[in-house]
DNA sequence: CGAGTGACTGCCA
DNA sequence: TTGGCAGCCACTC
């Protein structure tokens, strides 16, 4: 096994499941808390590996970008009253999460 | 072991 | 403001 993957991954899915309802996390947000702002893609390959019991529907990139192929995403989001933008993507400045609100 | 892929990000035109 | 290109890391074939 390689502990460094598995430690990568269980800290993302740490991060992902503090996420509170009607709020969402960007790639990028989650790679730099565990350390590794480099890592997003890995932070992605991770949710698409992440287990049952991981919000991953609260994930998006930068852009509030929601993930490509998945639609029902947006619908999990909408019944979290996370707000979305005409073009379809997510206001992080309204429902974008922030760490340190748990702190 | 080498090449290709991906739920990304940041910079430049 | 929007779109395109390159860089990055780990996993799979």
């Amino acid at each position: 096994m390689k502990p460094e993957r598995e430690d990568f991954y269980a800290e993302v899915y740490s991060i992902v499941s503090e996420v509170p309802s009607g709020k969402v996390i960007t790639y990028g947000q989650i790679a730099l808390l565990i350390g590794r702002p480099q890592n997003s893609r890995l932070v992605g390959q991770a949710m698409a590996n992440a287990p049952s019991g991981i919000p991953c529907h609260r994930v998006v990139n930068s852009q509030g970008r929601l993930v490509p192929g998945w639609d029902e995403q947006r619908v999990q989001l909408e019944a979290e009253r996370v707000v979305f933008r005409k073009n379809g993507c997510v206001n992080l400045g309204k429902s974008g999460w922030k760490y340190a609100e748990i702190l």
